[in-house]
DNA sequence: TCTTGACCTGGAGCGCGCTCCAGATACGAG
DNA sequence: CTCGTATCTGGAGCGCGCTCCAGGTCAAGA
């Protein structure tokens, strides 16, 4: 299995190493396999991963909502369980984009007011 | 003109008296009139206002991006400078809701696989 | 008048999400 | 083998956005 260096994960990724080694500590992401010496090996599975932290991250979910998300998606629970998590945090996102929304609203207003 | 309490303006605001005294300090909201006493007296425009700021900072606005806010609608900027101000603002809320949609696409997907 | 509770100020403290640092170790190029 | 760079670990530091606290002031009700 092709794997690769802290330094290209982190380029690839766009996170930074120390957010990597960051988000191992805090369980979002490994953990990573190492090679003899000690030294991090990112597979392409572990680059997928840290695709989707990432996307979560930005969509503003927190630290310890992605630690439970990703229990939630690696342990045994029952698929119900799964389901209801992830249907709760959809709906969490859907009320950001409300939100969003009416800000984006009061704007267009004061640009048509200002323009 | 009628005003109010700064116990009252938290309930009919949602924000924490302590909260609002910091918007006060920041900038984003008053200066807030006194009482020959010292307190803090609220007006309705003052609670619209922190209606606006709080609809903002809801949408991820930061504290320095609504003072700035404050800044271009109150000062004497040209009409350009504040339409242009705010549509850049703009621009970002509507990233902000693009990085939302791929992650609830996701979320979607992973609901999908465990029904 | 006295009590009680809301409010005042300035400043410290806190949780989050990184980010940086020191000191040690690994390892590829020459 | 040596050098230089990349990486390791544990822990400190930081910016943001509040939140809390001490010690004092104000004001309405009994």
């Amino acid at each position: 299995m092709t794997t690769v260096t802290p330094a290209t994960a982190a380029d690839r990724t766009g996170v930074s190493i120390d957010t990597l080694r960051y988000y191992e500590r805090e369980g979002l992401i490994g953990p990573i396999r190492r090679s003899v010496g000690g030294r991090r090996q990112y597979t392409e599975d572990d680059l997928f991963w840290i695709g989707l932290v990432t996307c979560f991250r930005e969509a503003g979910l927190g630290i310890a909502d992605l630690r439970e998300f990703v229990a939630i998606l690696r342990a045994e629970h029952s698929p119900q369980d799964r389901v209801a998590f992830l249907r709760e945090r959809r709906a969490s996102l859907e009320q950001r984009v409300a939100a969003l929304c009416r800000a984006m609203e009061v704007l267009d207003e004061k640009i048509a007011y200002y323009s």
